[in-house]
DNA sequence: ATGCCTATTATTAATAGA
């Protein structure tokens, strides 16, 4: 089973490109940021087509957050993270898709920093944080998925000397993460390729595609279960390369099938 | 220290992104 997640940066805008990847790749199911879209803008019948239903939390100009499967409509848990009733900000959706509990999340970005959307943004993840608690000892298999806006350590930024003050990179957004995981999770990429600089995300300015100046700020956390089937984890960077393209690449993982279960033991006799 | 580039919204400029 393949699942990825896409910041396609403009649901309306990318819309080739999201369908182009989609036949391409034909990921299971897709976790999609920043749609930059209300509901009624968001492709359904054009994601259908290519054989994927889809459940979506949109929000005019900004944020939004979409579950695709392939072949069976994502059933919604819930699309508010609890913690502040207040939070109008549509960053989290989350689904069952067959016997696969998925979060799909848009933590904020929190520039500048310090500031109040800095401090949102520490907010959103203590929020984030107790729920995934809540979620680590599912009994189904959990991958939390989407744009985490930081990245975790010095081998996933191009230059990080350049980057210690910026709300990606604080002290206090990587410690936030390094929380998060210690509850025991598996960040699915940076496990199976430790030591290798992957990125994920390449600024529109200063020509950072053409020269690989690259963050790696889409995660994939997965729960207990869910990493003991994890087979393999990799980064769609010609997507990156297309014309009029998001500025984030889609990052995916491959999940074995469920093990079989041990032979049960002589039935019991109940008579 | 700031802009670079891009999308959205609302009217040619402001805001947000990372």
């Amino acid at each position: 089973m393949k699942i990825a997640t896409f910041n396609v940066n403009g649901v309306r805008s990318r819309l080739a490109h999201l369908l182009l990847w989609l036949e391409r790749e034909q990921p299971d199911i897709a976790c999609l940021q920043e749609l930059k879209s209300e509901g009624h803008g968001f492709p359904t019948l054009d994601v259908r087509a290519r054989g994927y239903e889809a459940i979506f939390h949109g929000q005019k100009s900004w944020n939004g957050v979409a579950i695709l499967a392939k072949g069976a409509k994502p059933v919604e848990i819930g699309r508010a993270m609890p913690g502040d009733p207040n939070d109008e900000q549509s960053r989290y959706i989350e689904a069952d898709v067959g016997e696969v509990r998925v979060g799909c999340l848009y933590l904020p970005n929190g520039n500048p920093a310090p500031g109040p959307k800095f401090d949102y943004k520490l907010r959103w993840f203590e929020r984030f944080t107790q729920h995934a608690a809540e979620l680590l000892a599912h009994e189904a298999p959990v991958v939390l998925a989407g744009d985490y806006n930081v990245m975790p350590t010095d081998l996933d930024v191009y230059k990080p000397e350049r980057w210690l003050d910026d709300a990606l990179f604080r002290p206090e957004v990587r410690e936030a993460y390094a929380r998060l995981v210690a509850q025991g999770w598996t960040d699915a990429l940076r496990t199976l390729h430790p030591g290798e600089r992957i990125y994920t995300f390449w600024d529109y300015f200063r020509n950072a595609w053409p020269r690989n100046a690259g963050l790696r700020i889409d995660h994939f956390l997965l729960n207990p279960v869910a990493a003991k089937r994890l087979a393999a984890a990799g980064v769609d960077r010609e997507v990156r390369g297309w014309e009029k393209t998001s500025d984030h690449a889609p990052v995916w993982v491959e999940l074995k099938p469920r093990a079989p279960k041990p032979r049960t033991k002589v039935r019991k006799v109940t008579e």
